[in-house]
DNA sequence: TCTATTTATATCATATCTGATATAGGAAAG
DNA sequence: CTTTCCTATATCAGATATGATATAAATAGA
């Protein structure tokens, strides 16, 4: 994906749905805008429940910035962080397929 | 996950349940990594029905040495591209979020 | 209000991933 | 054996993601 194409990642309180129509993105390339979109969205909501930033970000050796990126879906996160953010709150392969599979 | 961990990666065609005994992987590591194996496998028997790496490769930019790559769990191939290669052979979220709820 | 805690944003050097290139192995057909 | 097509592996410069740090903005409670 280029650089330009990710910056919808930084359109946080914008409905999906729109986003395709405003930046130029193969369906594909929107399908994996969504699923990012759905990580961060269910990593807020798993973690609040639970713990703090901070405390997710010591389980997997990370810092606090990067967990509030990852839940904003700041555009310099990736997939695996996502991820691997979402396993530390204690979410199954089941869960992470199930979050994915909702997207369409 | 550190670069040392990721070696685990290379190691092909070993049996599933025994790289976790042999590295020391947090349980989230071993599920994250499983889940990278069992895209890889999906990519290549979904990419193997339809075209040849090459002509994937051409659908989202990248080349027929990446896809190997992918293919064949290389350390070097991030989710990002896995997911990306795998959308290209047409898969949806749902068929995605079957991929990873079946690890576990 | 003040203070402590949590979350968000900006910047940066380093680490990792990328596409590209070169090259070789392997399989099928002539 | 050639040739052709497909796949695999190694290397590398440049791009992207990383953790760390600093700082500010919320949020909550006294």
């Amino acid at each position: 994906m280029e650089p330009s194409k990710q910056e919808l990642l930084e359109a946080k309180g914008w409905k999906i749905g729109t986003v395709s129509d405003f930046l130029d993105l193969t369906p594909e390339e929107t399908i994996l805008v969504e699923i990012k979109l759905a990580l961060s969205k269910s990593l807020k909501e798993r973690r609040q429940k639970m713990m703090t930033q901070s405390e997710l970000a010591g389980k997997i050796g990370t810092s606090e910035t990067r967990i509030a990126k990852a839940e904003n879906s700041d555009a310099s996160v990736s997939l695996e962080l996502l991820i691997r953010s979402i396993l530390a709150t204690g979410a199954t392969p089941k869960d992470i397929g199930q979050i994915i599979s909702d997207v369409g």
